[in-house]
RNA sequence: GCUGGCGUAGCUCAGUGGAAGAGCAACUGCCUUGUAAGCAGUGGGUCGGGGGUUCAAGUCCUCCCGCCAGCGCCA
């Protein structure tokens, strides 16, 4: 989103086709206040671009010092008086070669070289008050316009993206029609934080990280409780759709790698290690060890489709700057399949995978987006080859009764796929799932074959897939979503029995002990602690069901049960507590449902 | 990797050159507890690591590590 912005503020052609509603439009005139202010506080600072953006917009920089949370505050201010002296914004045209002798003599050489890369004979500049830019607009009318803004952060970023470029010093905003607007997005953001995996995968002990291992997650009791559940889950629905697990080795010989291309196209990425002379890598991808349990048999055009699947441990040597959480890891766990298959069996298989990826993404309320990338300028295989897979690709997902986007020329150098998103509740944007076709790398590198129904020796096609994608990303987004509060059949601890007081305790433990025996993830909290601690504390730890007991619930056998919702149901019995329990989870239901049977 | 910021108790954070602190958590005791914090006491620190400046360094300088934001990267 924000790189397609920048691109079309970048390609000027003096016409208004930039993205002209009101809201984009303001953004975008704000950004030009904000360039005002900086150059009226910093006069020496050159203008490079400065694009409306989902959310804000941004300014970009030539300045020797970065910005200071004092400059942003100072800027801001100036940008008040801006908008209080309500200059009109004037548009103005001139021919190129006149736009560029006007900005050379106005010493903004990111502006000229701008007007120097475009082919349009005429540009448009706008002028409020001192300050004037090569912009197409649209704008507001006037800076009075602009009201309600913030600016947010300040960074560097490398002029047009490139990182072999000067840095710049970027400035983020946002900026809104309404007051209330604003405020909402200020609490959104503040809301983000509070839901932030990394902050409550510590608060709930679900994973930590520690500086012996940048970039690979230590899995706290809790959180592996998760990473089994939700291989428990992977794995019934592969068992149910004819898939069998492999497991192959982490550690792999250079040689491989040599062979399967990523020792030329991803050594960067690659962990060695020298073992008694030996080149080694951590293995970044599954697929090319996969073959070789392929190559065990000599397959039978009836062995196919072989949907071999692995939880496979990568390693990949992220750059240091990109680990983030859970969700840029350096060492992950995918949920990888790959399927081997005949030609004619590849539009069946990729509809089975998209139904899988349904049927997952549905169990956690996530609505994935779907997007089909096509062959690109660089692509191994024929035009058949790439049509006939591309075409299953879009019929797989009609299938499925699925919308999607086409992103053309986004495909793999060895085939087409899909690309499975989700945005997280604060409409962050996340790559999770991916259904790649490879007509090349695995069965051409690697010299797969089978021996079809002539008798003759075929090429099968592979297909590479996860559902998850990896089990660290997927969690980290999950905790998000659910902000913690994990449905009954993930959540960590599934229930809590809380007795009032030590003359409750026995009772609390018998029952504590028939939910263990009925194998639920229960914890008994009998410390000497007021009963509106102990509630608090579960909460917190959002723990899906409290079981008080006292003196009323062991006469009758019962519980008071207690919601993390905070909804109370008084005197259930244990057996329906258990009953009620066992279908939840085994439902994996996503809403709490005990005691309401 | 680049630019900037940050790193003090398990957690959140105060401490701008002169005796390492607070709240929560933990532990002990009192209270015997009815749906989101009862009271009191106790223990807890290589101030991320190395080197340097200084009579004196959590504080200043320097190198390294890690984290955060952005950029870039992402088969």
């Amino acid at each position: 989103m924000a790189e397609a912005e920048e691109e079309r503020h970048l390609k000027l052609t003096g016409e208004f086709d930039c993205d002209p509603s009101p809201l984009s439009t303001l953004r975008h005139s704000t950004s030009h206040v904000m360039a005002q202010a900086v150059k009226r506080l910093f006069p020496d600072v050159k203008l490079a671009i400065g694009p409306a953006i989902e959310d804000g917009f941004y300014y970009d920089f030539a300045k020797a010092e970065p910005f200071s949370a004092d400059d942003l505050g100072r800027i801001e201010e100036v940008m008040g008086e801006i908008a209080r002296a309500d200059h009109p914004f004037e548009r103005r045209e001139m021919d190129r070669p006149q736009a560029i002798r006007f900005f050379r003599e106005r010493g903004e050489p990111f502006k000229v070289e701008i007007l120097e890369a475009i082919d349009a004979p005429r540009v448009s500049l706008y002028q409020q008050g001192e300050f004037i830019d090569l912009c197409r607009g649209p704008h507001v009318p006037s800076t009075g316009h602009v009201r309600f803004f913030k600016l947010l952060a300040s960074s560097g970023a490398y002029w047009r993206g490139d990182e072999r470029n000067p840095m710049l010093q970027r400035i983020y905003g946002t900026a809104w029609l309404t007051r209330e607007e604003l405020d909402k997005h200020l609490w959104r953001l503040e809301e983000a934080k509070k839901r932030d995996h990394r902050k409550l995968g510590r608060e709930l002990d679900l994973f930590a990280f520690h500086d012996v291992s940048p970039g690979a997650p230590f899995w706290l009791p809790h959180g592996m409780v998760i990473v089994r559940e939700l291989e428990r889950f992977a794995r019934e629905a592969q068992d149910a759709r004819g898939y069998t697990e492999i497991s192959t080795p982490i550690l792999v010989n250079k040689k491989l790698w040599e062979q399967s291309g990523h020792w030329e196209h991803y050594s960067d990425n690659m962990f060695r290690l020298e073992v008694e002379e030996q080149l080694f890598s951590l293995k970044p991808m599954n697929c090319p060890p996969s073959t070789f349990v392929y190559r065990h048999a000599l397959r039978s055009y009836r062995d196919l489709p072989l949907r071999l699947s692995e939880m496979g441990r990568l390693h990949r040597n992220e750059r240091s700057g990109t680990l983030t959480g859970l969700v840029r890891v350096r060492q992950f766990t995918q949920d990888d399949a790959h399927i081997y298959c005949r030609p004619d069996q590849l539009q069946d298989e990729i509809t089975g995978v998209l139904e899988l990826v349904r049927e997952f993404y549905k169990t956690f309320n996530l609505e994935p987006s779907f997007r089909l990338a096509t062959r690109p300028p660089k692509a191994m295989g024929s035009p058949e080859q790439w049509d006939a897979a591309e075409r299953a690709l879009h019929e797989a997902l009609k299938a499925n009764g699925l919308a999607y986007e086409v992103k053309p020329g986004d495909g793999a150098f060895y085939g087409p796929k899909i690309d499975i998103h989700i945005e997280d509740a604060l409409g962050r944007d996340w790559q999770m799932a991916t259904v790649q076709v490879d007509l090349v790398m695995l069965p051409e590198r690697f010299q797969l074959e089978y021996i079809d129904a002539d008798g003759q020796p075929k090429r099968p096609v592979a297909i590479h897939r996860a559902i998850f994608g990896s089990f660290e990303r997927f969690i980290g987004v999950l905790t998000e979503h659910y902000a913690g509060a994990f449905p009954t059949w993930l959540a960590p601890v599934q229930a809590r029995v809380l007795p009032i007081s030590e003359k409750h305790a026995e009772y609390g433990r018998t029952v504590y002990e028939r939910l263990r025996a009925a194998r639920l993830r229960v914890e008994l909290d009998d410390r000497n602690e007021k009963l509106g601690y102990r509630i608090r504390e579960a909460q917190l730890k959002k723990v899906p069901y409290m079981l008080v007991v006292g003196e009323r619930e062991r006469a009758s056998g019962t519980v008071s049960l207690r919601h993390r919702t905070g909804d109370e149901l008084k005197d259930v019995s244990v057996e329906r507590v258990i009953a009620d329990f066992t279908r939840e989870i085994s439902a994996r239901a996503p809403d709490l449902t005990v005691g309401r049977s």
